[in-house]
DNA sequence: TTTAAAATTTAGACTTAACTAAAAAAATAT
DNA sequence: ATATTTTTTTAGTTAAGTCTAAATTTTAAA
């Protein structure tokens, strides 16, 4: 069994692998909010377990082992942020801290349970995609907003990087997910979008 | 904050408070299966804070402030399991691992909700009763089976002492909260009840 | 290509919460 | 009332996970 700790590493590793080929260790400890000494330990404990590859001063990555705890945890991360959300009425916003905590909840029963009570959702509150017991994404075909051209429609199926700011101001603003957002103008000089999103600029 | 450790202890605290009016450092040791050294360590920490009061030699108790805690844990512990077998479907015997690690979840807004969520039960699966926020305990006129004459019946409310394996046996025969049970004899020279409930022996 | 800066690792220290072994106090039995 | 046993505490150790400060390696600049 892993510690908490442990989780939070394989966690962060897989994000951080997600965005830049390079995983470094001090961008570990700026994820974690961690001193780069602390991380070095962990990636060396680590990479005894067979979770890393871990090689000093070159950079780390997950392993197929450590990769797939990585996934469980995340898959255990979203079926709590669709209950809090779903279930017991968060918004959006709010869910992130305790998913935080529930996603070290240790019990295969009470995953494949809550899986089942959710109606086996596919994708979290944010839109992200829930991985499967296997560690298995479904990957959905999205654009960035930024990419779209004017008078394009889309319809909003996620946030890239959901700051709790960004998540509560949408949360105000009463922007949801399955939201069609349209492309007005684009302002040429600094990119500004001006886009209409439920009748309104 | 407290740590999770602490909350074990006093939890473990108030379920021995109830049973015998002196609290000793070995009896918290056999209950949370730990030697008595560590046991007074963290008496002594627990002191300091005040959630007991301790002396040295002469046993310990919860003070108001420790109650107050304990209680709080012992609501999350008992909402958390309500969740368990009323939305998720596990059975009786299953539950008590997985509330242990779910009452240690911090957040306040999350006990509420879930609260809200189940309908604000009273009792908890096992027939005990569930502390309102305030710690407050509604109590309820139950009896022992043992103190039941011959020929008089009742209906289960709960389980005195919830074993794994007691639990386990109970669900295996299908005996619930809300059946009624009848002593058909009390075998005199060793006291066995023979009892029918749901019809059977 | 040498030097300075930045990134990373090592070494040693701290905290929490456990442990073992030995000492001290309280309870029990002779 | 004293001796023995049991309970409890003290003292010192350990492991996990963090930290600071110093040393080392890599990267970038002059």
């Amino acid at each position: 069994m892993n510690s908490q700790s442990e989780e939070d590493y394989l966690k962060a590793l897989y994000h951080l692998q997600m965005e830049s080929n390079r995983v470094t260790t001090n961008s570990i400890a700026d994820y974690l909010k961690m001193k780069p000494s602390s991380v070095t330990d962990m990636l060396k404990k680590l990479a005894e377990k067979n979770y890393v590859n871990y090689q000093k001063y070159k950079g780390t990555s997950l392993s197929k082992k450590g990769k797939l705890v990585a996934l469980q945890i995340i898959r255990k991360h979203r079926l709590w942020e669709t209950f809090l959300v779903e279930k017991l009425g968060f918004g959006w916003g709010q869910v992130h801290l305790i998913a935080e905590q529930l996603e070290h909840i240790k019990s295969e029963e009470l995953i494949e349970k809550l899986d089942a009570f959710l109606g086996n959702p596919k994708y979290d509150p944010h839109g992200d995609p829930i991985p499967n017991k296997k560690g298995r994404i479904e990957k959905m075909n999205q654009k960035l907003l930024i990419e779209l051209k004017q008078n394009q429609k889309g319809i909003i199926t996620g946030v890239k990087r959901g700051t709790a700011s960004l998540l509560s101001y949408l949360d105000k603003e009463n922007i949801k997910l399955g939201d069609t957002v349209k492309v007005l103008e684009i302002i040429e000089f600094d990119g500004t979008f001006i886009v209409e999103i439920n009748k309104r600029k």
